[in-house]
DNA sequence: TACGGATGTGCAACAATATTGCAATTCAGA
DNA sequence: TCTGAATTGCAATATTGTTGCACATCCGTA
């Protein structure tokens, strides 16, 4: 298992660091669930804050890794399952927000189709987020 | 026009106060444009911080307003236009944010439909946010 | 396997954003 | 006009995010 993350930073072409191998760690084993910044932080007691925001920030910019938004204002971030690259996202999911637990899920069943924008406008990425209660909370 | 906007806060229940009728003002005139939380600071200069927050968690408290999230990380507001109460927000139409302005506008004719959740999820509200880039920027 | 340049890390300092408590003021109904 | 309740403004503090720089680490190359 810990050769899949060693591949999977090399597949995009990114420093094996101990810092980068917990954390990808931890993004795969949430399963789906996004994961906010200070979470990582308690579950990195030992690790540098500014180290992590500039982890997540590469592992964003290279395609490993998609930031969530809901209401909570704490950015979230989650692993990309499509194929995203250095240059573009294509995470075109939806996510659930618990507004009892706090808690955001991938739905990877709904998927965000095409939308008719007005004209002049050009659409590179789109967020869906369902707010209620989970199947936990309810 | 200040009629309309002491009838707005009447209906909801809302004492009429100064900060208030300006906030909500400048929510109407942005006509559809989401205004975050430190440009209103820079609209209205005068104005405490603190009471700011605490008016628009009201606002948005009563469904006179409602977040809109994007990846900005700046918490952003908007008018409700449908018919949002007290205990229930109703906003279904899309957001669109432009990443190179930056600017967030309301999609009225986008809404958001029915989505096929996981047995035991309950949707209460939805955001749909397409990021792009905007006919003014293109 | 050792080297060296590019990349990443950790610390310090700071900026921006958000929350809480409390005393003083303002609002709106009686 | 009076009064209780709601709202405000200030202080203090917590949380979240950014930048610069010296030092450490990584990894392809020799």
């Amino acid at each position: 298992m810990d050769q899949s993350i060693v591949d999977i930073l090399k597949s995009h072409r990114l420093r094996r660091t101990p810092m980068r191998m917990e954390v990808l760690s931890l993004l795969i084993n949430a399963n789906g669930t996004a994961i906010a910044h200070p979470e990582l932080e308690r579950m990195l007691p030992n690790a540098d804050r500014i180290t992590l925001y500039r982890t997540l920030k590469t592992f964003e910019e290279k395609g490993l890794v998609h930031q969530v938004v809901d209401t909570s204002n704490a950015t979230k971030y989650a692993l990309c399952r499509d194929h995203c690259t250095e240059h573009q996202h294509h995470d075109d999911h939806a996510h659930f927000h618990c507004q009892d637990c706090g808690k955001t899920v991938c739905l990877d069943n709904i998927t965000t189709s095409n939308f008719q924008v007005p004209a002049g406008y050009t659409v590179s990425q789109t967020h869906l987020v369902l707010e209620g209660t989970c199947d936990s909370c309810s």
